[in-house]
DNA sequence: ATCGAATGAATTCTGATTCATTCGTGACTG
DNA sequence: CAGTCACGAATGAATCAGAATTCATTCGAT
């Protein structure tokens, strides 16, 4: 009977449990990612999490081992983030050209509104154990792929000229990425809008096909 | 007479100091690249960079202020090979738009040849102060010049359709480096000339002007 | 004999990690 | 119902380690 008791009781106390473990994680994470995403993983000193979560550094080695796993949490959140946001942006459109426009563009926003963090990914990653990178590679794929689907998809229906839809997906992540990137670069010479209606229309003008070109002239802007 | 001996002297003197210092510098600079380019600075210690050149510690600090000063050689040092070499690949080409082909497939050629520098690049040019920062990217901007400036040619001769020369030399530059931000992902898909072909193609398909792409048809490969 | 070059042990700093201690809460008992 | 017991959560000062940097000393060439 008291065994029965306390496993009863157990229960729900396992689940509050988790509730509140869960909470403290966030609110690590999100103090950490604050920092990090201003100075790098090396500029961020424990301590600086602890004040900025406000809580004592001891208490961040009962959520996370070490360092290292404080920071692959952070990264693994952005591209977490990226693979719930750009699924969602890309569902409603129905035309694969324009599934594919969506597609970038989502990518291109999620990259702005996470600027510094994705720069965090290149910056880090490689500090990463062996098991963390395959982690962020794993996902970073997934984030590509509503990208590489929609291009697939345009590709069976003969809206695009012949290319390699893997490649051509990769090429236009590391484009959004380089909103990033190459801010410094970019930025000076448009904003954000400008940058995704340009890059979208240089990805269209390269890969539909010409017979296409006119269903999708409202998408091919007026560069230069 | 003494005052114009010891000046007479110096002369030679100091020239041959000089170029003693310059080896030393740049002895130190090889040891330091060899080891960061496979772990990264944070990985490696001033000992470890003494060790690899075979002299002591307190020797680097004669040569450099301090660590970062040593990372910030490291990477002016990539940086000012490309500022060379791309520049040399490009100029026996006439055409422009073989130009533009030569100085991408250069670009992609020395990021093969110093793939782990290119990593570092991005990596570890946030650790240094805003003035390194400031050196690095004005480099950067310098070698994607010739790519820019055969982009800008192939336009003002009407090869190719209406763009932003910047905004596209940029995006080639970014795709030249994917081949090292990116290699665990394109090398499974393919090795490093089909890479540069299949780009230079897609690059191509996308800036030329249909009224003159028989003209360059042995550029274009045959993707997929 | 002089002087810059080179050495490397000693010093200092920084920051990650630990752990003895305290706190807060919920449950049990008399 | 008050008292207290148990236990996980939280604290933060102390420890530890790993480098960066310094500097008193030695070396080697002119």
């Amino acid at each position: 009977m008291v065994l029965k008791g306390t496993e009863a009781m157990a229960a729900p106390d396992e689940a509050a449990r988790r509730a509140r473990s869960d909470a403290r994680t966030r609110q690590l994470l999100e103090a950490a990612a604050r920092l990090m995403e201003r100075s790098g993983s090396h500029g961020v000193s424990m301590q600086a999490v602890a004040d900025e979560a406000g809580v004592s550094v001891g208490l961040i080695y009962r959520y996370f081992a070490n360092k290292q796993e404080l920071v692959q949490g952070v990264i693994l959140g952005v591209l977490d983030d990226m693979a719930r946001l750009i699924p969602a942006a890309v569902e409603p459109e129905e035309d694969p050209v324009r599934r594919m426009v969506a597609a970038f563009s989502a990518y291109c926003q999620v990259v702005d509104d996470n600027r510094e963090a994705v720069l965090l990914t290149y910056r880090e990653s490689n500090t990463l154990d062996e098991e963390g990178r395959r982690l962020i590679k794993d996902l970073e794929v997934k984030t590509a792929q509503p990208l590489g689907d929609a291009i697939q998809e345009a590709l069976d229906q003969g809206l695009l000229v012949p290319l390699d839809a893997r490649v051509l997906a990769y090429d236009l992540l590391l484009i959004a990425h380089s909103w990033a990137l190459k801010h410094w670069y970019f930025a000076p010479l448009m904003d954000f809008a400008d940058f995704v209606e340009h890059q979208a229309a240089l990805m269209l003008s390269m890969a539909v096909h010409p017979d296409h070109r006119s269903t999708y002239a409202d998408l091919f802007g007026t560069p230069a």
